[in-house]
DNA sequence: CGGTTTTGACCAGCGC
DNA sequence: GCGCTGGTCAAAACCG
């Protein structure tokens, strides 16, 4: 991927980062090898200072980028996709002093400025550049135009030649953005075609897994163009609406919502594992048609509105697990701030833990279907247990959709390990809890009965004694430390994304039969081949730290998106748009 | 006064 | 069938 970019990024010991640009990229430049891009510190402002330098011109200008990086990136990331970003522009904008007047070729860059309809100044780099250098550029250009003409004409000429190299850059940013796109897919095809050596490894044939082929086919005909982690970024809610859509719903649909709200979808109702054939069909035998079990609940307290009958087919899906996604943080706060309005309902003493375990409802909209235990852990008292299910089924606050967004990842990241067991079934037996590559420390899956969990481990994936670093700069506060502030929306986003890419290495660890073969959690216990040259590198980053993860998400989505949105001056917590997008703030705050 | 929390009671599932 | 446990209900208490 970097090969393809034309960039490449390196770190040296003292952490500062040097974004490549290649020659291949440099065209535009001829007379330039190699321009570099220094990142190093900015102690003031708690951003980094981008610097431009090229062997042949003396420019050198800063930009201030919210872009942590540190220098404990493991050795495959060291060449990460260091995307066209917006460098480009504010190299543009950074062509001034007196290197441009110096540039012999006027005339050959005037060639490329022919099309100044095309050409516009004012570039959404999204990254928010500082051009402070341009400014006073500007101003000396201004003092300088007034008596002469010819300064005047040079100027002009300057600008000519900006445009021009404007445009070269643009045209050169849609060709990265299209081998960005290819290399992806060639990445997805690749990733399945894996899953399927190895599942055809394990002598897990499925002939009647035409669903399974159909994916696979799909993919070999490069129907899946957009990766499913962009697309999804924009759910907040209704996993069960893409994942689940069960032919029976329309039976059941008359009554679909006992709490009388449309569109409610739960992931209970997504993430429905049969256990019939382990209970060799209906041992709650019920012929009369079953209901879930919370239906059953509310209809006998008169809450909800009765559902029809369930037909004989669905009674096999009587005993279901509802998928759990749980968040391990350290907080001393009671709850973590989550961005939702939760009422309790109870408390429980549970067993094997002296710390009572709450629950609580979402009351931002009646009839939620969202719940939440709190606990403390045992073990360690700093550490607090949130566990989430249900999906909300009313529009969410930008807060409150991160961490749904992390919720929702998480639990599709679990069915889509068990929407290929969907026959064969991640039944009761299944106490394997399997680690995630790349983080193995920060996101689990527990299938133990009765719910399949995700467990997201805040507590130390990130600590700081795993990645050491200079705190006073560029820290964007991390949940797994401060979550209880509004800040810790960052991590749901960040985690919702992270975990939905690595949920594709999820479904290798669940085969078809439900079972998880060890030595396939011993593999994954180590980074997939080919990671650090794929997107999952930056997948890895992103799993990895949370501060460079801001910073190189908004470079791939740069490209994806076709322009990132990383505004370091919104005051949004974070918010993933249906690009994928993800902008970050530097959280002061509070929400 | 309306919303939230507390807390004892109730219910269902599960294992023995 | 019984006991244990997790989850929920709902009346009373509390709070702003």
């Amino acid at each position: 991927m970097a090969r393809g970019s034309g960039l490449s990024m390196d770190s040296d010991p003292l952490g500062t980062f040097f974004l490549h640009k290649l020659p291949t990229v440099l065209n535009s430049f001829p007379s330039h090898d190699q321009t570099i891009w220094t990142l190093s510190p900015n102690n003031t402002n708690m951003e980094t200072t981008l610097i431009t330098s090229s062997p042949s011109r003396a420019t050198t200008t800063a930009a201030a980028i919210p872009f942590h990086v540190n220098n404990h990136i493991s050795p495959s990331h060291d060449r990460i996709i260091a995307t066209e970003m917006d460098f480009f522009s504010d190299k543009n904008n950074n062509i001034n002093d007196d290197n441009v007047a110096s540039v012999p070729d006027h005339n050959h860059m005037h060639d490329h400025s022919s099309t100044p309809a095309m050409l516009e100044f004012e570039v959404n780099t999204g990254l928010n550049l500082l051009t402070t250098n341009t400014s006073s550029a500007q101003s000396m250009v201004d003092n300088d135009a007034s008596p002469n003409s010819e300064d005047n004409k040079r100027t002009k000429n300057e600008k000519d030649v900006l445009k021009a190299e404007l445009e070269r850059m643009k045209v050169e940013n849609q060709r990265l953005k299209q081998t960005f796109d290819e290399v992806n897919t060639n990445y997805k095809a690749l990733q399945m075609h894996l899953v399927n050596l190895m599942k055809d490894q394990n002598g897990e044939d499925g002939g009647g897994k035409v669903e399974e082929r159909m994916k696979r086919k799909q993919i070999e005909n490069n129907e899946v163009l957009v990766p499913r982690q962009f697309m999804d970024l924009g759910l907040a809610t209704n996993i069960a609406e893409t994942e689940n859509e069960e032919p029976s719903s329309s039976s059941k649909g008359k009554g679909q919502d006992r709490s009388g709200s449309p569109g409610n979808n739960n992931i209970e109702v997504a993430s429905k594992e049969l256990v019939t054939t382990s209970k060799n069909g209906n041992g709650s035998g019920s012929d009369e048609g079953l209901v879930f079990d919370q239906e059953k609940k509310d209809i006998s307290n008169g809450r909800g509105i009765e559902s029809p009958p369930k037909n004989v087919d669905q009674s096999a899906e009587a005993t279901m697990k509802k998928a759990r996604v749980s968040v391990r943080a350290r907080s001393e706060a009671p709850m973590i701030t989550d961005g939702c309005q939760w009422r309790k309902y109870g408390q429980k003493m549970a067993k094997g833990n002296p710390c009572p375990r709450a629950y609580y409802r979402c009351t931002m909209a009646s009839g939620c279907p969202v719940r939440k235990q709190v606990q403390r852990c045992a073990e360690d008292r700093t550490v607090l247990i949130t566990t989430y299910e249900g999906n909300h089924n009313h529009p969410l606050p930008p807060a409150a959709m991160a961490m749904a967004q992390t919720t929702s990842s998480a639990a599709r990241m679990l069915l889509s390990g068990s929407m290929s067991s969907t026959d064969g079934l991640m039944n009761a037996n299944f106490h394997n809890r399997t680690l995630l590559p790349c983080s193995s420390s920060m996101a689990s899956i527990s299938a133990t009965a009765p719910f399949p969990t995700v467990t997201l481990d805040l507590t130390n994936s990130t600590s700081p004694l795993q990645f050491p670093r200079p705190l006073s700069q560029f820290q964007i506060p991390f949940p797994a430390q401060n979550f209880v502030n509004s800040s810790a929306s960052l991590m749901p986003q960040i985690l919702g994304q992270a975990l939905y890419n690595q949920s594709k290495f999820s479904g290798l660890q669940m085969s078809q039969d439900g079972l998880v073969n060890p030595s396939q959690l011993r593999d994954h216990q180590a980074p997939p081949p080919h990671l650090a040259d794929t997107v999952s590198a930056a997948t890895a980053a992103i799993a990895a730290d949370p501060n460079f993860t801001a910073a190189l998400a908004a470079a791939i989505t740069s490209i994806v998106g076709g322009g990132s949105q990383l505004n370091n001056n919104s005051t949004n917590n974070n918010c993933s748009n249906s690009n994928g997008n993800i902008t970050t703030t530097n959280n002061n705050g509070k929400q």
